[in-house]
DNA sequence: TGTACATCAGTGAACGCGCGTTCACTGATGTAC
DNA sequence: TGTACATCAGTGAACGCGCGTTCACTGATGTAC
């Protein structure tokens, strides 16, 4: 009832073959085994990750996985630090285009402080554009031990070698610079602007909005980013 | 690692012995799986709910349980229900205290005005302190399928017949009566609200701020009501 | 009022499931002589 | 350069776990005569 129910993998499936084999074995079995994590988390969320099934996707015994990784907690560790990766690179694709749109001008006081703001609301769009596009991976990033030992972890970070949390902080960091937010209230600034979107994610992808469309999930998110700003 | 580990618990406990029996031989042994769920629920969170477990604190044979649900997505449901009912019952103390405030007072508008955002405020506000005082429940009431089949079960409601998206739906519809918020705005608004509060309530419970103090925790709670009130 | 009977709530035993983890092993690889 | 050897990545088999669900049953209860 709980447990997620996947048709079992074709074990001559994803086998290395006449790929280069840099490794010992199998070829960077590691890396094989975190794939197929993803895959499972991609496609069924975070509680599909299982030891034996991800190492049955890999084509390897069950046990092989103990070469590499502790037990299980330790792979869904691996698992999780990639899809936080991921969601930062779609919070960076959003920042990098606010970048483009000011590049090239002269920055006024009010050009500054628009950008600012811009570059919170991209971290916001970002996130949110994650959790739409890819929901089992949102799910496994941020859900039961988010920012533990995983938000920690290099492998966390996207391109610009800054995590999500990270990436935000930053972003109402200049948002201070800029004069838009009084300094004393940062800190609390980090998560409520955090809630906001972290929880119109979560009634869409599991809660009462499961069954909206996609047009009135955008207006939401839209109007969730509006009150933030206002909010802020 | 994903499921829940619990005591096992004492089979001679929560027998019905001399207590009356209205019914056939358990007396209501329906009753008295819903409550060992609901039991289960508040101290390890959804996934904590077997039909085993549930069954073995109710001093009953696991098959015993067929005689009134289906299956355990059915159990579940009706315990999914209670949990909405003590979270509707929540809100509704908070609304009960803004009552109390405004009894006896001649209703001028401005007050009229600000007993609606105060009832708003009220709503939101025992939605969190449900969150904090019952977490187990709080993620049971509001985690997977809610809204599905167990928001519309007359089982989710509070002591005023209302489920908790059935009392923040009528604080707003006083807020617009008030000339609060604009008509137009209305049904995102009930969306918008519940994101925000939702989303600080699964960052605490599930989250980056699990390990966050309560005075800390309480002032994020009166910093994501404030925005809400200020975005709306 | 007393007895036979039908009902059906709870029993007892068993099923097959996928899971995480352990053990002693084997045999391809890289390295040292 | 060729051969012996140590390493250790992946194997094979097995463990015990709790789970949901099924079956044919039993025996206390309420009801009809």
């Amino acid at each position: 009832m709980d447990a997620v129910h996947i048709p079992l993998a074709d074990p001559m499936k994803n086998r290395p073959e006449p790929a280069p084999r840099p490794t010992y074995r199998h070829g960077d079995l590691r890396r094989a085994l975190v794939d197929a994590g993803l895959e499972l988390a991609r496609e069924h969320g975070p509680g599909a990750v299982a030891l034996r099934e991800v190492t049955r996707r890999a084509g390897v015994v069950p046990n092989a996985a103990y070469r590499h990784f502790g037990n299980l907690a330790e792979l869904l560790q691996a698992v999780r630090a990639s899809a936080l990766a991921e969601a930062a690179r779609s919070m960076e694709r959003e920042l990098a285009a606010v970048e483009a749109q000011f590049s090239g001008l002269r920055m006024t006081q009010p050009r500054l402080l628009a950008r600012a703001r811009a570059r919170v609301r991209a971290v916001g769009a970002g996130y949110l554009r994650f959790a739409w596009k890819e929901p089992g991976l949102f799910r496994t990033a941020f859900s039961p031990p988010v920012g533990a030992a995983a938000g920690a972890d290099p492998a966390a970070a996207g391109t610009s070698g800054r995590n999500p949390f990270e990436l935000l902080g930053a972003a109402l960091d200049e948002l201070v610079a800029a004069g838009a937010l009084p300094r004393q209230r940062r800190p609390q600034a980090e998560y409520v602007a955090w809630s906001a979107v972290h929880g119109l994610a979560m009634l869409v992808l599991e809660g009462p909005l499961k069954p909206a469309a996609r047009p009135q999930i955008d207006q939401l998110g839209a109007s969730v980013l509006d009150m933030v700003e206002r909010g802020l």
